[in-house]
DNA sequence: AACGAACTTTGACCTAGATCAAACGGGACT
DNA sequence: AGTCCCGTTTGATCTAGGTCAAAGTTCGTT
């Protein structure tokens, strides 16, 4: 039989081109992977899992989008994750789940029961070590995600989400480096809202801004574009370096 | 030989009480590990990394305080972890470091150079698997914070740290549940403004909030006495679900 | 004991973003 | 075509926390 070129922790053979690719693994694993998963899908709005619920499964993101949030006993909540596709789900070792995931789209997952997920796990290093990896890119993620929830303006925050999503979506199609781009918004005000640590209102002001500035254009109330994704980068106060390379 | 009885990934014989202890790991890895560790030291105040810098080395906190920052052009600062002892500090598979990081204390260092290090993890799976768990904590830590940075006010953002750092503390010396403690606050009140998106003038003046409401009792600037555990977390706004249990 | 440097507190004022409120799409129904 | 619903925009006002400034502590040094 033909090795796979493209090896994923979770599908040999999943409709999208994943993020990450682990060229390590070998035919034999992925083909014992494949008889323990099973694929499931959501609604548009529809919970996935609420916060401490068991989850007996883990899994990733197919296609669609689903969203993680920490909520307050008096409904302040904020989003800590954005899963697009690629993206893993559930912890390993753990029963609980510590957030409430919501599909925001009509979304598929790939999923694996747990037991048999982390059994595969105990015998076959690669794939710990591919979620070690992955893991360890959600860290630096959040911990990215840090400075801009504590010390960026509302602008900055608003220009560093845009900038996130175009990277998160050029990754899918990629061309090298890209100056200009448009992409579907795949979240309401009120979501984006929850992601910055903003209200829905001061998001909207702050979109309606940087249009009015040239920064962004829209076509309907989702459609963005970023005629120079160098501009929108220091709007986020990034550090550009020159180009926005992948 | 006697096998060991509290094993941690990175040392068998480390000063302190680790948090997490590895059940696992057998005498011989143990010994792998001895013979390529290191101890290293540095002086309050000292930095450990620079952000971008390459970084050869992995390690954990034997004692004392590191910070962990993200730094903007424009100087504003975010902390983005705080390193007591028993944390991990360097990623396996990476070579830059991401974030600067900053003894605030004087610090003892165990470290393993990095390629060594990879060599026994690719070897040794429970290894990896303990560092997957060490790091989802620290995913599941760093997602905390976030909804502590995006919703919360600057009072229970106080509170917030304080509960953390008092919790931290009582892992290290155990007593099941606890009702009141003091423990040293091992931040400047800059230092705690970084931590939490706020100013220095900001931290000082709730600080003396919470003292002027007998939520905390301050002797000096730095000891500090929770009388009441469950109040601080209420303050903190967490759903405080009765004791406080470790 | 006096001096300095680093850290902290407190006060007065200001502003970015929250809050409250009203109006404006736009698409999915009848 | 009308209307209902949901998401969005925009305006007016308020306030938590930032900014600027000045004292007060603590502690190590001479």
């Amino acid at each position: 039989m033909n090795a796979p070129t493209i090896a994923h922790i979770n599908c040999a053979d999943c409709p999208i081109r994943h993020r990450a690719v682990c060229a390590r693994c070998e035919a034999d694993e992925l083909e014992a992977l494949d008889t323990i998963k099973y694929y499931r899908t959501y609604e548009a709005g529809q919970p996935i899992i609420w916060s401490g619920d068991v989850m007996n499964f883990v899994g990733s993101v197919v296609s669609g989008i689903a969203t993680l949030t920490q909520t307050m006993e008096d409904g302040r909540t904020q989003m800590v994750g954005l899963l697009l596709p690629s993206d893993f789900v559930g912890r390993p070792g753990r029963d609980g789940a510590a957030y409430n995931v919501v599909a925001t789209t009509d979304l598929v997952m790939c999923c694996f029961r747990k037991k048999p997920f982390e059994d595969l796990m105990a015998k076959t290093p690669h794939i710990a070590h591919r979620l070690l990896e992955m893991t360890l890119d959600e860290l630096d993620a959040a911990r990215e995600w840090m400075l801009v929830l504590g010390r960026k303006t509302a602008r900055e925050k608003i220009a560093s989400l845009l900038s996130i999503i175009a990277r998160r979506d050029a990754s899918l199609t990629p061309d090298g480096a890209v100056q200009s781009m448009t992409f579907d918004l795949p979240l309401t005000r009120e979501a984006m809202a929850d992601y910055l640590g903003l209200t829905l209102e001061t998001v909207s002001r702050q979109v309606s801004a940087l249009k009015k500035d040239g920064v962004i254009s829209l076509e309907g109330k989702r459609r963005v574009t970023v005629p120079d994704m160098g501009r929108l980068m220091e709007e986020a106060g990034d550090d550009s370096d020159g180009g926005f390379l992948l």
